[in-house]
Order: C-alpha cells, then sequence, then structure tokens
DNA sequence: CTAGGAGCTAGAGCGCTGTCTAGGTCAAGC
DNA sequence: GCTTGACCTAGACAGCGCTCTAGCTCCTAG
C-alpha cells in the first residue's frame, strides 16, 4: 500500500494478462473502481491483489464471472448481506465438491486405459500386433 | 448389438444432445463413420455408446475435442501406435492429477472463507453489523 | 389423407472468456 | 526533438463447444 502498483506489475504477481485486468475490471469483478493517477493510469493497492488473487481461485474452480461479479456486488454493499454471501459461497462450495468427485472418477478410468496399455506394452515389446486388427474396437471398449 | 440404437436412444443413455452427438460425428469424434439405415439414420451400436461414454469422461476431465479425435484417429488407425496412444493418455492423466490438486486447493480457500461467514453469523445473529463497515475490505482480504 | 414425430443436412448463431487492434497520451532517456 | 515503452479507451475478433434453424424425408397412427 505504501507505493501502490501500476497495472503491469499487477500482471505479472497474479499471471493475469493486462487486459485481462482491464477486461475484469469492466466486468465489476474488483471491489472498487480502481483508483487512477492524475494521468488516468490504474493504481493497485495490495487488497486489490488479494481480491484478484480470490477471483482466480473462484475462477479456476469454474465460479463463471456472472457470479463473481455477484458475490463482489454484495460485499461492495457492505455488512448486512453475510447471508447472501455465505450462501454462494456454500453453493460453489458444493460445485466443488462435485467436480472434485466427477474428476477423480475420470482419473479413475483413464487410470485404468494407461495402466492396461503400459501392460501391453510391456508385454509385446518387439511386435506390437499382439492384438488382432480385428479386435481393436473390443479393445478400445474398456 | 442385437437391434442398434437410434439417435435419440442414445442422447437418452449418454445424456448428450441428438445435436451434440451429430456434432461429434462430424467433429470425428466416433470410431467408425457410424452406419446408416437404408433411409440414412444413423445406427448406433453398444460399441458406439461404450466410446461415448469415454468420450464424455475425457470431455468432462478437460480434454479437447481436438484430442479426442487425436486419439479417435490413432485408434482408427488400428494397432502398432499404442506407445502414442498411451503417451497421450498419459498426459492426460497428469493433467487431471493437476486439476485434482489445484481444486483441492481452491476448496481449501473457499471452506476458509465459508467457515469465517458462519461463524461470524453464529456470533452475531441479531445485528449483523459486528464488523465496522470501514473494514470491510480486510474482512474481504482474507 | 393428414398430422406428428423422429430423423436428415448445411450452416448460422451463441455464451463465455478473454485477446487483440487502432489510435492515442505521457514520461524518460538518448 | 525523437524514440521507446507503458499505459489508456472502445470495440472488433477469436476459440471452444455446442445449439438451433430451415427446409427436407420418412414412417406411423388416427
Amino acid at each position: 500500500m505504501a507505493e501502490g502498483l501500476s497495472i503491469g506489475q499487477v500482471s505479472e504477481r497474479t499471471g493475469l494478462s493486462v487486459h485481462a485486468l482491464r477486461f475484469y475490471e469492466r466486468e465489476g469483478i474488483l471491489a472498487d473502481p480502481v483508483r487512477r493517477e492524475s494521468n488516468g493510469r490504474r493504481v493497485y493497492s495490495e487488497d486489490d491483489v488479494d481480491w484478484l488473487d480470490m477471483c482466480i481461485k473462484f475462477r479456476s474452480s469454474g465460479m463463471p464471472l456472472d457470479t463473481i461479479r455477484r458475490y463482489t456486488d454484495l460485499v461492495k454493499q457492505g455488512p448486512g448481506n453475510e447471508q447472501e454471501r455465505l450462501a454462494l459461497l456454500k453453493s460453489h462450495q458444493e460445485s466443488v465438491v462435485a467436480q472434485l468427485e466427477e474428476l477423480t472418477e475420470c482419473l479413475r478410468v483413464i487410470t485404468y486405459k494407461v495402466d492396461i496399455y503400459t501392460e501391453h506394452l510391456e508385454r509385446g515389446t518387439a511386435e506390437c500386433l499382439w492384438v488382432a486388427p480385428s479386435t481393436v474396437s473390443q479393445d478400445e471398449a474398456v
């Protein structure tokens, strides 16, 4: 907070492109409308960076910008709507748990296939034709 | 395989829309070009459904259609490229593991926030102004 | 004989999330 | 004075993954 950060610095620190940073601001995803220098350049605070980091977590767990904006609005409105914030967070939490379950199941299937191919290749090193050409679909219908 | 399935039946069983099924076929995502009845209608086999189920697993773990098509092509080519198939599967497997890690970290953060709000609300049931309006940003810079 | 319903193709359109361009300002360094 | 580089705005464009429409063919039931 001592001096404030330029958009370029924030881009480096968050990993978001400067384009994305301006885009997020237009989309109302930033807590405040972002302070400006006299010349119109954006000045970000450490708090802004923290907020962005949280938004990145939201995004990368599949929360749409729309929902992030709704959450941002709730926070902007100030105290009194904690119930709503909590509801939003909880619902996203559930969605993340569901995603984790689905991903885990996908991983199970993929790992099964990886194991099968690994085994096949270990066995038939020299000639890969361990299986008759006509049985390819069965091979793949694992 | 006794009689074969119509696109509508496959849609029901896989959860993909008929639009999506035709789209996937155009995109070369199906093992074979899908048999047709004399009148041009698609006839799917159980194997096709199995293949689609696997594609759904791929998709829902973030594999782009492009990559699914590459994998499909490898299988279409028949035996001899198992190394490549395995490489593709392994790389996707890694990506899924990475996603799981990221999601887990997101969940950690979100759960932390959920817990904080829950605690706050349990404490200050009556008046929600347990925190001064000016400290909202700190509140949110968790 | 007619209406519905399922299917077909080709291709347009859409929602989301950015990314990039054009055209400009400003400040610092050579 | 001139270049360079970071920044600005408004708005066009892009990629992905479908989704939908138009206009058609069939088949079946009433």
